[in-house]
DNA sequence: AGCGGTCAAGTTGAT
DNA sequence: ATCAACTTGACCGCT
């Protein structure tokens, strides 16, 4: 095993290895008959669910500690007319055991898993059918979350409608409404363009969410704290292991794209601040497994 | 086997 | 007013 304190993740798929998640679309199953689209989400659901285990085992072999579990896991899940239980698919039970064979792996080789909602689940949002979808979709990766063990679903504060203020005192009144399992898992990450660090640390504060720092977003939208007292005010928000992110821009820090993810991370933009932290860190890089490996190597074994 | 078109969703900001 | 970007492919259906 490895002796450094910085725990690594791998976001959601891989580049070289042969591990995929399989997934479907409203508009294609829709051509079938109800049974045989059961059957087909079934068979996708169940495939994804050996799927992750493969993906867990092959962090562990490689001594990355940390996967993100994409959202379409189940693809389809909360769609407003394809969506479903998965205790009325074919072979749900299964399905249910493969997840949890999933979280006894990780509980016993230490391997963190994580979700990351995407950009259109918006807790903020002024259309209440918007949080609604949102809150469902919550739901359902807390259901998965806790048949996998995973500790995190990470989301961004979303949208700020030309009033920032009260679309923060809206998050904060749906995540009070937040049922539990979903609740204890959530963290909040700042943003590129509308939500700085220092915008969320009282949400945070307040209401015990422990912030996801994105180093990278930072960056890219700063406020008046340094690196330095980001990374320390977001690891005091943490009731366990402090979750990072990092990645680097395809261009560089000049160019007008510096938003978009560059394959691999150029070891420069990983902070020196959090060489001796036990922190897991989560690396957004287009080539994933082959960039988590690159940065690992080049901080542990070539650095002096 | 290879390639192009398509896919549930929200919000922002560039044109 | 429209539309790409964000993430980021994977899949289907055609040649």
């Amino acid at each position: 095993m490895t002796k450094e304190a910085i725990r690594f993740g791998l976001c959601c798929i891989f580049k070289e290895q042969p591990i995929k998640f399989r997934t479907t679309t409203a508009k294609y199953l829709s051509q079938f008959p109800v049974e045989e689209q059961k059957n087909r989400l079934s068979k996708i659901c169940l495939s994804n669910a050996k799927t992750l285990l493969k993906a867990l085992a092959f962090c562990h072999q490689h001594h990355i500690g940390s996967f993100r579990i994409n959202s379409q896991i189940l693809p389809l899940k909360t769609h407003p007319q394809q969506g479903y239980n998965v205790r009325d698919l074919p072979k749900a039970d299964q399905i249910i055991k493969n997840f949890m064979a999933c979280g006894k792996f990780s509980l016993e080789h230490d391997i963190r898993t994580t979700f990351h909602p995407d950009q259109f689940i918006v807790l903020s949002s002024v259309h209440p059918d918007v949080v609604k979808r949102s809150k469902a979709d919550l739901e359902y990766q807390a259901e998965v979350s806790q048949w996998v063990n995973a500790d995190v679903i990470n989301i961004h504060a979303g949208g700020v409608y030309n009033d920032k203020p009260s679309a923060l005192s809206r998050l904060r009144k749906v995540i009070d409404s937040l049922p539990d399992p979903v609740r204890k898992r959530l963290t909040l990450e700042n943003d590129d363009k509308s939500y700085s660090p220092e915008d969320l640390f009282p949400v945070c504060r307040d209401m015990e969410i422990p912030l996801v720092y994105d180093v990278h977003h930072h960056r890219c939208l700063k406020d008046n704290l340094s690196i330095k007292d980001a990374t320390d005010l977001s690891a005091d928000t943490w009731n366990r292991e402090p979750l990072f992110h990092i990645s680097s821009p395809i261009n560089g820090w000049k160019s007008p794209d510096m938003r978009k993810h560059h394959d691999f991370i150029a070891v420069n933009d990983f902070p020196r601040n959090w060489m001796s932290m036990k922190i897991t860190v989560e690396v957004e890089a287009k080539a994933k497994e082959v960039a988590v490996l690159k940065l690992m190597k080049e901080l542990f074994c070539d650095g002096k």
